[in-house]
DNA sequence: GCCAACGTTGGC
DNA sequence: GCCAACGTTGGC
C-alpha cells in the first residue's frame, strides 16, 4: 500500500491564517473557500486522514510550511450564512448550502520551509500542479510520488 | 504595486 | 449560450 495515497496542498496567507495559528488551534475548519473546484476537492475527494501540505502564499518567498491532515467529513461552511462575515454568500441557504469544508488538523511544522523557487529548480517537480502556469487554485492535489518526496525534503533539514 | 491568468457575473 | 466587463489571486 502506498504511503500517501491522497495528499493535498492547501494555500493560506500567513497574515490571515498561518501554520503557527494551526499549531496553536490544533484543528481548524478550512473556512472561506469560494471556488467550486477547490470546494469539490473538499466535498467529494478528501478523506479523513489524507495528508495536507500547508502552503503560505504571498510570501517572500512563498513556501510549504508544514503538514496537516484532513480531520473531518465535509460539512457546510458556516461563514456563508452570516451576513456580517466577509465570506457571506447571499445565494446560500441552510437548506441548500453552496460551500462545504473539512477540518484540518495540525501535524508538523517543517524546520526549514520548502520554498517555491527551490521546487522550481527540482526536475522531480516539473509536473507539480502548483508550478503549472496560471495555477491559482487554493487547494491542489499532490500525487503520492510528490507527496513522499516533499515529506522527505521537509524533514531532512 | 503591477499585471497575467483565471473565474464569475450579467446583459443580450 | 456567448462574451465583455469586472473581480481576484498570487508571483514577482
Amino acid at each position: 500500500m502506498k504511503k500517501y495515497e491522497r495528499a493535498w496542498l492547501m494555500k493560506s496567507e500567513p497574515c490571515c491564517y498561518s501554520i503557527d495559528d494551526l499549531m496553536r488551534d490544533g484543528v481548524t475548519p478550512w473556512e472561506g473557500v469560494r471556488n467550486y473546484q477547490a470546494r469539490n476537492f473538499m466535498w467529494r475527494d478528501m478523506k479523513v486522514g489524507d495528508l495536507v501540505f500547508f502552503y503560505h502564499s504571498n510570501e517572500k518567498p512563498s513556501h510549504i510550511a508544514g503538514l496537516g491532515e484532513v480531520a473531518s467529513e465535509p460539512y457546510p461552511d458556516k461563514t456563508q450564512f452570516d451576513p456580517k462575515d466577509e465570506y457571506f454568500d447571499p445565494k446560500a441557504t441552510k437548506e441548500k448550502p453552496r460551500w462545504f469544508l473539512v477540518d484540518v488538523k495540525f501535524k508538523e511544522k517543517f524546520a526549514e520551509p520548502i520554498t517555491l523557487p527551490q521546487l522550481k529548480l527540482d526536475p522531480d517537480f516539473a509536473t507539480l500542479p502548483l508550478l503549472q502556469k496560471g495555477s491559482r487554485l487554493s487547494i491542489l492535489p499532490i500525487n503520492s510520488i510528490h507527496a513522499e518526496l516533499l515529506v522527505e525534503i521537509g524533514r531532512s533539514v
